[in-house]
DNA sequence: TCTAAAGTGTGAAAAAATTCACACTTTAGA
DNA sequence: TCTAAAGTGTGAATTTTTTCACACTTTAGA
């Protein structure tokens, strides 16, 4: 539950997790077509069993098959996962994190995403100084 | 080497890795005092000469006794974790991911902090449009 | 209906990770 | 100098993870 639930998977866990984070909801076979160092079907599959036992992973019927997607929402997991990046390399300064993933490619960003960004500080900026 | 470093580390490895990444250079105590489920301070020392032995950490005498870092530069491991966050959550959308940490939390930006965003944003709307 | 292909479940072996007791060395201060 | 505390190294037992062969079920199309 708490802050680091991450921190209680496993590697494969893990790689599994963050690939049903990605692609969900998402069948066994898709897992096991984009895991590294590919191991067989049947232990993907199994070890997606285990997630689900684990509380990690919920299986439902979808049609004709199964698909799994992480009991945590995507929205709970992606602020946890922020929030680990920001207080290992940014010590924990949102800020820094922003200006850290700006500074290494704010020029990939299109026209229309910077303008957005930009209107979001102004709208904080205004909310601040009020 | 490659894009998942972080992909091939066991349990351990990576909550040491993460510590060291954060409090770097470090010594095997602290990392011992900060890692979740405490195990033995031998365990910890024994992980970290593991993690030695596979390139991950170097360690080097610091005055009386060793302290330990990652072998990839912080600099590195952010942008990569950045990355990770960014495919996992965000679809590979940088901008995506910028406005989904400034959306949950630009408020708790400081205005010091937002100006600089701010003037990084408007360096590269510039850059676009030039 | 028949059947090859795809889906599913799992016990148990094998591999890897995790653990720490124990032995030894170094340090700091009485 | 002496010695308790802190640092260091590691073999080997234990625990956990990882693996997949095998058996069974379901599906889709001939």
């Amino acid at each position: 539950m708490g802050i680091n639930n991450e921190t209680k998977l496993s590697r494969r866990e893990r790689q599994i997790m963050d690939i049903c984070l990605e692609k969900e909801p998402v069948s066994a076979r898709v897992v096991w077509e984009e895991i590294p160092d590919q191991p067989s079907y049947a232990t993907v599959r199994k070890l997606m069993t285990i997630l689900v036992e684990k509380n990690q992973l919920k299986r439902e019927r979808q049609g004709k098959k199964y698909l799994y997607q992480s009991i945590r929402s995507r929205k709970v997991a992606a602020k946890s996962a922020a929030r680990r990046l920001i207080e290992t390399f940014y010590k924990g300064s949102m800020g820094d994190a922003v200006m850290g993933l700006m500074g290494t490619s704010a020029s990939k960003m299109s026209l229309e995403e910077l303008e957005k960004v930009s209107q979001m500080i102004e709208a904080a900026k205004k909310e601040k100084t009020k």
